[in-house]
RNA sequence: GACUCGGUAGCUCAGCAGGAUAGAGCAACGGCCUUCUAAGCCGUCGGUCGGGGGUUCGAAUCCCUUCCGAGUCGCCA
């Protein structure tokens, strides 16, 4: 809401200054950094630029048109302070218009994604591989940001699109098939296919005519050979059973499983197209489309006639496209595939379609360790399940400590340890490396996971045997410093969810709710709630219940989850 | 070598379409539970915003340059 004032604020004094002195003017309308100064201020600097004035005149200028505007009557003081004219909100008008505004509309939003669908690619593992924690980020991500854009009105398809092709399957045929054990793989099959996997790549370091071999089986793979179909059809099975135990335990779930196998039959209609349009250049053997000196090449077809990653991609977008009729569609998928989307764009707007604008990446940093990034290849991995039942056991061993009469200790112990692992992904914005650190990942206090759901819990035990009615409420009582800072807060809300949707990046949410926790804390140490006055409880229950129901739709919005007791 | 991203307190990070004294959490230290959940609150300590130039009334923020780290750069995904 504080929002909404700014935009008017500087929409109404541009018209009217603009007409005033005749030039068109930018104002700029923005939020003291510390709110004694104010609540609001405009600096003026830029204008007198503009006008070429003195400053103090122009000062004085804005001030008085800041007095006609219709918002004024939300305002308490103007106060000059050299170039920066600051404003104070009329508290008791401001805390009204929050609260009666919650208990109209709750914590409904303006719907500006109404008709417009967003095609989300998310998670994407690997087939044959392990969860790992790398795959964390894009599945938390992609899915908060699922949550997000569907709370703004959005039409959302969220889709993995499993890696389930390519090359990689002909080095695991091949070794499974030459030195693999076939009972070992039905026992533990993930584990195994990993140790095939790296054992190929230590063995093809020696002998690298085993990486024409996988080549060569990939590509019969890819024409129908029904040997290699059926082995590739158990690992894909295998491997996503044990992805949707991990699916379960973040409760993140998928409109679509095409993965890239899916699209094996789109693909020649891609290449008959780039063809067509004569985009398509023979090079060193294989077939690529020239992407000019600002980009390497696109590899559309290798010099064995078989596709590659990029052929799939487009195939899938086209497909995408035609079947969801997306407005956008982003690629939650690492920062080292930058120009694989760089090129994939390229190439989209070198066939003639607009809708290259459409396609974001929403890259995300690596996930490191010892600095450098993880890698299969070398058997260098942390699974994500692991992590997530060690977060769990460490918050049992709080429960046990702080709170052992709870009960159903263990669910609620892995609701916060899935939590926390969550949310100490999302806190931090997305591009950011991190190197991997269980510490970390599995701290309890401070600006965690838990520490929201506990601020939650603690309002909600409160609120549990207090039916609070909506009659007259004391709006004084929300005025000094520490009530109206939640009440700032609490009007912030929805440009939040608006600028977290601008950035793709749930961590915009994740701070304000953070903050939004603290103000909430540091109100909790100063103030009685369940005071003997029924007017003052019943406004205190009112602010806190408005709390807790952001700080819970807040929550699962990232992908975390609520509970009541902990 | 080229390109991309990053370098802010001991550690993890906010802030970056230029704006007023650079903010949090962790760690350290000191307080606060006979009253609504102390996974909390309050306070103290801690920074020439990697270095150097420039643009301007004003730079952590923009430009140039340099150092450091990571990633990518045609037959992996």
């Amino acid at each position: 809401m504080i929002d909404k004032i700014k935009n008017i604020i500087r929409r109404e004094l541009e018209v009217s200054l603009s007409g005033h002195y005749g030039e068109s003017i930018n104002v700029v309308v923005e939020e003291p950094k510390s709110s004694n100064l104010g609540d609001i201020s405009i600096p003026v600097f830029s204008i007198v630029k503009t006008v070429r004035k003195p400053m103090n005149e122009v000062a004085d200028t804005v001030v008085e048109k800041i007095k006609g505007l219709e918002v004024s009557n939300l305002l308490k003081e103007i106060n000059r302070v050299g170039g920066f004219i600051n404003l104070t909100l009329d508290r008791l008008a401001f805390s009204k218009n929050v609260i009666d505004n919650y208990f109209v509309n709750g914590l409904a939003v303006e719907q500006v994604g109404e008709g417009k669908t967003i095609v989300i690619d998310y998670s994407s593992p690997n087939i044959a591989k392990p969860f790992s924690v790398g795959h964390l980020r894009s599945t938390i991500i992609g899915h908060s940001i699922g949550n997000i854009l569907e709370k703004l009105g959005y039409q959302v398809v969220r889709i993995n699109h499993l890696g389930d092709f390519g090359t990689q399957f002909g080095k695991i045929i091949y070794a499974y098939l030459n030195f693999g054990d076939k009972e070992k793989v039905d026992e533990n099959p993930i584990e195994e296919l990993v140790k095939l996997y790296v054992e190929f790549h230590e063995l093809a370091k020696e002998n690298p005519i085993l990486e024409d071999k996988a080549r060569e089986i990939f590509k019969e793979l890819e024409q129908g050979n029904p040997e290699y179909q059926k082995l590739w059809e158990h690992f894909r099975e295998v491997s996503l059973a044990e992805y949707m135990k991990v699916y379960e335990m973040l409760n993140v779930y998928f409109d679509s499983y095409n993965g890239e196998a899916f699209y094996n039959d789109k693909m020649q209609a891609v290449v008959d197209e780039l063809k067509a349009k004569d985009l398509l250049k023979k090079d060193e053997g294989a077939m690529i489309v020239d992407l000019g000196n600002d980009m390497p090449p696109a590899l559309i077809q290798k010099s064995d006639g078989s596709t590659l990653y990029i052929t799939r991609d487009l195939a899938a977008l086209f497909y995408r496209k035609k079947t969801y009729h997306f407005d956008e569609v982003l690629y939650v998928v690492g920062n080292e595939q930058k120009l694989h989307f760089e090129q994939l764009k390229a190439v989209v707007k070198k066939m003639g379609y607009d809708f290259y604008q459409d396609i974001h990446h929403i890259n995300f940093g690596l996930v490191l360790q010892d600095g450098k990034k993880m890698s299969t290849r070398k058997g260098k991995i942390v699974k994500l399940e692991d992590v997530l039942v060690e977060a769990s056991n460490l918050s049992l061993d709080y429960i046990n400590e702080k709170n052992p009469c709870l009960i159903n200790k263990e669910e609620i112990a892995r609701k916060i340890g899935v939590s926390a692992i969550i949310f100490n992904d999302l806190k931090n914005y997305r591009t950011n490396d991190v190197e991997f650190d269980l510490q970390e990942m599995v701290n309890f206090v401070g600006q965690t996971g838990p520490y929201l759901q506990y601020t939650s819990v603690r309002i909600s035990s409160v609120l549990e045997e207090n039916n609070f009615t909506n009659s007259e409420l004391m709006y004084g009582l929300l005025i000094q410093d520490h009530s109206f800072d939640l009440i700032k807060t609490i009007a912030q809300y929805e440009e939040i969810l608006n600028k977290a949707k601008e950035e793709y990046s749930p961590s915009v949410l994740a701070k304000y709710l953070l903050n939004l926790a603290s103000y909430f804390n540091s109100f909790y140490a100063k103030e009685k709630i369940m005071v003997d006055d029924l007017r003052e409880r019943n406004t205190k229950l009112c602010l806190i219940y408005i709390i807790r129901n952001i700080l819970d739709e807040g929550m699962n919005l990232l992908g975390m989850q609520v509970i009541r007791k902990m």
